[in-house]
DNA sequence: CGTAATTAGTTGCATATGCAATTACTTTGG
DNA sequence: CCAAAGTAATTGCATATGCAACTAATTACG
């Protein structure tokens, strides 16, 4: 067998887009180290979506952040060790757990922002709007091309 | 504060890319399971490698995957348990090892090629050619974007 | 109404990953 | 030639993640 059966891989968007992810989460893991924000990146994106809708049960949550159910618990777990997040029981549904951001998860939050919103300009720097949506559009079509076998969400079931 | 600091983060492409490339993982992760295929993707991408360039030294295939030098150890000592790579220490420099796949490696990758070409297909299913490489244009100028600040392999250091 | 099916969350087991510190070896320079 | 600097790999500590099996609670239905 040559290299036959790999065929052009550099030329598949596959590569790239692995890099690209994989760079992008350092980059900004490095950000909020060097701005001596505490968070990973992973954390943060709970964190906003959480100030976007508050009090959500954990696996409401895990699928709206495309995670398995166990893992997002266990990162709850961790946040609430940190008092980022508070997980209030039910009152009417004893199995659920409600997930609300605190007061100083808000305030980490709050000072990440700007140094999120510098960062993502600087990623696309010299990136034309025009191509930023094909990219966009492009990447849901990919969702598309995949959910329309079995994976419509693999990680809620 | 309302949601002004977190400014359309939707139209940007980090959640796509994000979304995309965690999906992209899931989908193929469950064709080689679905195949009976037992490696990880890391796994899979790790032995692709070794099949274009056998006998890295661990740092040297460290850097080449993007990856951790003590990540890469570790990778290493899992899939050596597995016998798809063999660790053989340098007879001229003992602080090396040089890492090879094994025939068993071979079977599996190439039993595992087709498969990955062929979801890499239903992947990229009626995207053009043409938006293909501007995705991977785009890809290539985050790197720069990134890189020109303090990123170049913060990996491998 | 009470059992069966469903649902929310947790836990065990496994992989993958990064950073920092350490060990062992090699190379460099005086 | 030997001490200092550099390099390859490992190990400790921590996060993140998935699947499968499980527990506890609720809902559905006969």
């Amino acid at each position: 067998m040559e290299d036959g059966n790999f065929i052009n891989i550099e030329k598949t968007m596959l590569p790239w887009l692995g890099k690209a992810s994989k760079a992008i989460d350092y980059f900004l893991a490095d950000k909020l180290k060097e701005n001596g924000i505490e968070l990973t990146k992973v954390q943060l994106v709970l964190l906003k979506k959480l100030w976007d809708m508050d009090g959500q049960p954990q696996n409401n949550l895990a699928f709206l952040t495309n995670r398995d159910k166990a893992s997002l618990a266990r990162l709850i777990t961790t946040m609430e060790k940190k008092n980022l997040v508070a997980r209030i029981p039910s009152k009417s549904d004893h199995r659920i757990n409600h997930i609300y951001i605190t007061k100083h998860g808000m305030d980490i939050l709050k000072k990440a922002a700007p140094i999120m919103i510098e960062a993502i300009d600087q990623i696309q720097k010299d990136i034309s709007k025009k191509d930023i949506e094909k990219v966009i559009e492009t990447m849901k079509k990919i969702g598309l091309n995949i959910n329309s076998e079995e994976l419509v969400a693999p990680l809620t079931k």
